[in-house]
RNA sequence: GGUAUCGGAAGCUGAAC
């Protein structure tokens, strides 16, 4: 029993849940650790609904198999759930206050984050970074940098947090520097260094650092070619595309920008055909790939085949109708909206001022919440 | 049963004036 239960753990680790899932349903008797390695197994692998039939069944739970699943429960950003596993706890450790810091604060709550952060009667390293981490993603820097200064050490960890999150803010020279002085760095130091060069609008830096790295993963070269995608370097982008050994969701949503910049309609389409996986982001983007070509029925056409629709797809089909002087059709996405920001607004406005629509768009300018 | 549980990296919308 006990190397079948390492089995499992081993095989949860690697990502083949479905091998974990065969080796589970063989046992004729399971003890603590195989309920425990299972849930583990579900967790990693984002399988959220299967791991709570595991955590519901399990015979017996200790504190780390509520800890594993409140886990799960924040990285994906759903509060709910994560609140009310939280409340019913009968032990809240420091490991469960954290995963409470990261569930708030991964969902945009950060007073409620910083709340639970105030009260814990002990903090590590972890719950300054969670914390911090809400700040800088929410785009609360200032606030972010005074909490980093207040932080009683930094490692790699955090140090990558405030990286990825500073647009200039924090001059990536310093930043460079100090990424130099740490001992050991990993792939994610690495990559989010690459990353924040190609914001910078520093493709030539930004590859350097690539070749400068040990090792590379999909997700390096994911990066790598994005740098590309948003310097404009569509053809660089390809050949780095088709070296890639192994795809995944995130690669191929990257490349449909250069698709649609291309007018390459014929790529595209064979390209979101052969996605054996899509979700919102890459929905989102063939929508946008569309609109940026000019194709205006196609986009209409992917948005009502969308399996649903957040803010940034509304948002998307606004400003295709918007730019191309549509304010009729703007409208009419504008008006089916169920929440807008200010990037909504702006784009309704400018379909009317586009259209020469000038007493709307005064209108709608008085109307808006916040300019 | 000695890392079973907590923090960080890649993809989508505001082109220009």
């Amino acid at each position: 029993l006990f190397v079948l239960n390492k089995l499992i753990e081993m095989y949860g680790k690697v990502g083949s849940l479905h091998h974990a899932r065969l080796v589970f349903d063989c046992l004729t008797q399971r003890d603590f650790y195989s309920w425990a390695f299972m849930l583990s197994a579900c967790c990693r692998n984002d399988r959220l609904d299967e791991a709570r039939l595991v955590f519901d069944t399990m015979p017996e739970r200790s504190l780390q198999s509520w800890n594993a699943l409140l886990a799960a429960f924040a990285q994906a950003g759903h509060l709910d759930e994560a609140k009310l596993l939280f409340e019913r706890m009968p032990y809240r450790d420091m490991a469960a206050c954290n995963s409470m810091v990261t569930a708030y604060a991964k969902s945009g709550h950060i007073q409620e984050a910083r709340k639970i952060f105030d009260e814990m009667p002990m903090r590590n390293l972890l719950s300054w970074t969670a914390l911090l981490s809400g700040y800088m993603q929410s785009g609360q820097t200032l606030q972010g940098e005074v909490l980093f200064q207040k932080m009683p050490v930094w490692d790699l960890v955090c140090w990558t947090v405030m990286l990825s999150a500073c647009d200039g803010g924090w001059s990536l020279r310093e930043a460079k520097k100090s990424f130099d002085a740490f001992p050991e760095r990993d792939l994610v130091a690495w990559t989010a260094l690459l990353t924040a060069y190609a914001r910078n609008g520093q493709l030539a830096e930004a590859k350097r650092i690539f070749d400068e790295m040990p090792q590379w993963s999909m997700v390096s070269s994911t990066a790598l070619l994005a740098a590309c995608v948003q310097a404009g370097k569509y053809d660089e982008a390809r050949e780095i595309f088709a070296s890639m050994p192994h795809l995944n969701v995130v690669t191929v949503t990257a490349m449909f920008a250069v698709y649609g910049h291309c007018g390459d309609l014929e790529s595209l389409k064979q390209a979101f055909e052969a996605m054996p996986q899509r979700d919102l982001v890459s929905w989102n983007a063939v929508l946008a790939a569309y609109a940026h070509s000019g194709y205006l029925e196609e986009a209409k056409h992917t948005f009502d085949q969308m399996p649903e629709h957040n803010l940034v797809s509304h948002n998307t089909l606004l400003a295709t109708y918007a730019n191309h002087g549509h304010h009729k059709n703007a409208l009419i996405a504008f008006a089916a909206m169920p929440c807008r920001d200010l990037m909504s607004w702006n784009a309704m406005l400018s379909a009317y001022a586009q259209s020469g629509e000038l007493d709307r768009a005064v209108n709608l300018f008085q109307s808006m919440p916040q300019r």
